[in-house]
RNA sequence: GCGCUCGUAGCUCAGCGGAUAGAGCAACGGACUUCUAAUCCGUCGGUCGCAGGUUCGAAUCCUGCCGGGCGCGCCA
């Protein structure tokens, strides 16, 4: 239950007495009590009577009683207190609900998450970071939280590179391609070839025009290449925590046939214009540097199709084929004009609206010590491996088995990068991340991890809230916050209010922890306590669930 | 030039229409016969980039500046 909800309903009907119309409570959390309403305030004016005067005649109507108690405080305000019974009670009711108070979705909806998106033949990179954790905790919050989601993995596995890519593994023999871990060094070698070698530069460009007419051969080798290194981001992503599977790969190649097809919807609908011998879409309300309209172009003038008919195809098969009513893309900010124009080309052709919307899910950058692009000392992008190497070594100090150091350390760098709002640059520092202090991963795991420690030793117990300490209502008020903090997520497509909820939530238990000693506490007073205990930790453990972020019983 | 985005305590960040702007780190002072003290409690610390505007009320909404990042025709 959310006990907002149920003050907000009793407040609502006094307020709509009071007002002669229906009026938002607006409870809140509140620094001065458990919650508070300002509803009165906006009143006053429209009433014509003090705001004090007006909270005050709400309190009086409002049947709260057995449930809280109003109070009129500063300049209108109504300040909530729950009744302890109430709060035991709803605590209570949470040990018997596997979804821990969080309502499944009234209306669910089918959700396209596009995330990670690498590139075939390349490694992942800290660059592909953002993208894959916070694409994969919102996909993993909003399947919980009810909905049909459908992961894509929108992998650059077709163009122009791969003529050169072939042509390379061609001449070296099949065997070294099929070393996943040194696919940097395969594609390095090919492109310095391609910029050094005029004979191989022309096989490329030919090799390119046998893979898209569909030559056996040539796309036996593509093939080749491309199952290597789904192989090797598969293990990437299950090292990573990440629920990406072979069935959710959908890369750029498997839009091929459908490419003329778009142009044609378009073309027919009038959308289409060319420029400079390329079919383009121009989108109202976007310019470029000349100030002239700015293109979206969808075929080139060679007769290529770009990555703007790619993006197309794909939204059109979302939204047609797999009857998408949300379509989400956790693509770096410096693509968003590329998808908003992508949005409104499709609102134009009739494949948006109406129900269906998309979202550019943007964030900002990771930033080395120095405030700049985080880069290796050479310069050069850091992979995503070795930075997870890094992490587990580091977190291997504060861990007993290496399966805990794993969780620690990957644990510490997907929550440092969820715990940040999304469109924000933020510093990647090991120190701060791996802290067991402060609003991190390894605070987090500790908290849980001392929980467990305490419900091993506790035995079987029966379950039941009673609110005796200061401590045991703060925590049991949190407790009852989760699911406002999930549907936010669930809204905003923001992580990080997830975080800053369990961060809280750890914190409140740490402080009652400290002082509100379990296993040695009376009868009556213990199983309470440890009531509180298995229920954060269900929280916790379920909340870094949905961010990806694995919860060892032991650090 | 146009567009997007960020600018809150020394540092890293929450808060995004409501009461004296909150955490953590750092600094300083406390608490270990105690369930994991790698923890907890307290103190110190802010003209919320600047200037206008809307509002009973603005860190929060609008406008304009200033500063950082990114983007702006055949790469994705």
């Amino acid at each position: 239950m959310n006990l907002e909800a149920l003050l907000s309903a009793r407040l609502g009907a006094a307020l709509a007495e009071v007002a002669q119309a229906t009026v938002d409570p607006a409870v809140r959390r509140s620094q001065f009590a458990d919650f508070q309403s300002g509803a009165a305030l906006p009143l006053a004016r429209s009433l014509g009577r003090p705001p004090r005067d007006i909270a005050a005649d709400v309190a009086g109507r409002a049947d709260l009683a057995g449930v809280a108690t109003a109070e009129v405080s500063g300049p209108g305000f109504l300040n909530l207190t729950v009744a302890d019974e109430v709060l035991a009670e709803a605590a209570d009711r949470l040990v018997s609900d596997a979804r821990l108070g969080v309502a499944s979705a009234r209306e669910p909806q089918t959700v396209v998450v596009d995330y990670s998106g690498p590139n075939v033949a390349k490694e992942l990179t800290v660059g592909h970071l953002r993208s894959t954790v916070i694409g994969d905790a919102l996909a993993r919050t909003l399947e919980w939280l009810g909905h049909r989601v459908v992961r894509v993995n929108h992998l650059g596995d077709w163009g122009t590179s791969f003529g050169m890519l072939i042509e390379h593994l061609r001449d070296e023999g099949v065997t070294e391609a099929g070393q996943a871990g040194d696919l940097t060094a395969f594609y390095q070698a090919a492109r310095v070839k391609f910029d050094t070698d005029e004979d191989f530069r022309t096989r490329s460009r030919l090799r390119v025009v046998t893979l898209q007419a569909g030559d056996e051969e040539t796309l036996r080798l593509w093939r080749r290449l491309v199952a290597t290194s789904q192989r090797y981001l598969l293990d990437t992503y299950e090292r990573l925590g990440v629920s990406l599977t072979e069935g959710d790969f959908c890369g750029e190649s498997s839009y091929q046939d459908q490419l003329s097809s778009v142009v044609d919807e378009l073309q027919a609908k009038g959308l289409l214009v060319e420029s400079d011998g390329a079919l383009c879409a121009f989108p109202a309300g976007f310019t470029g540097r000349d100030g002239g309209p700015l293109p979206l172009i969808v075929r080139k003038s060679d007769g290529g199709f770009g990555y703007a008919a790619t993006d197309l195809a794909a939204l059109r098969h979302r939204v047609r084929d797999l009857g998408a009513t949300r379509l989400l893309y956790v693509v770096g900010a410096p693509q968003r004009t590329h998808f908003r124009m992508v949005y409104a080309v499709a609102a134009a052709a009739g494949w948006l609206g109406d129900g269906v919307s998309a979202e550019h899910v943007g964030f900002g950058s990771v930033l080395g010590a120095d405030g700049k692009m985080f880069r290796s000392r050479a310069g050069d992008s850091v992979k995503l491996t070795g930075l997870l190497d890094e992490a587990v070594a580091r977190a291997s100090a504060l861990a007993p088995t290496p399966e805990v150091a794993a969780a620690v350390g990957i644990g510490a760098i997907k929550y440092a990068d969820l715990a940040n709002d999304r469109m924000s640059d933020y510093v990647f520092d090991w120190d701060r991340m791996l802290a067991l202090t402060g609003n991190t991963g390894p605070y987090l795991q500790y908290a849980y991890a001392r929980i467990s420690s305490i419900l091993d030793r506790a035995g079987d117990f029966a379950p039941a809230v009673t609110i005796g300490h200061r401590l045991e209502r703060a925590l049991a008020l949190e407790l009852l916050a989760f699911e406002p903090a999930v549907l936010a997520v669930g809204e905003s497509l923001e992580p990080h209010r997830l975080t800053t909820y369990l961060s809280g939530l750890a914190g409140v238990f740490s402080a009652f922890y400290e002082q509100c000693p379990v296993l040695t506490a009376p009868a009556g007073v213990r199983e309470s306590r440890l009531t509180l205990c298995l229920l954060t930790g269900r929280t916790l453990r379920r909340g870094l669930d949905l961010l990806g972020i694995a919860t060892p019983a032991q650090m």
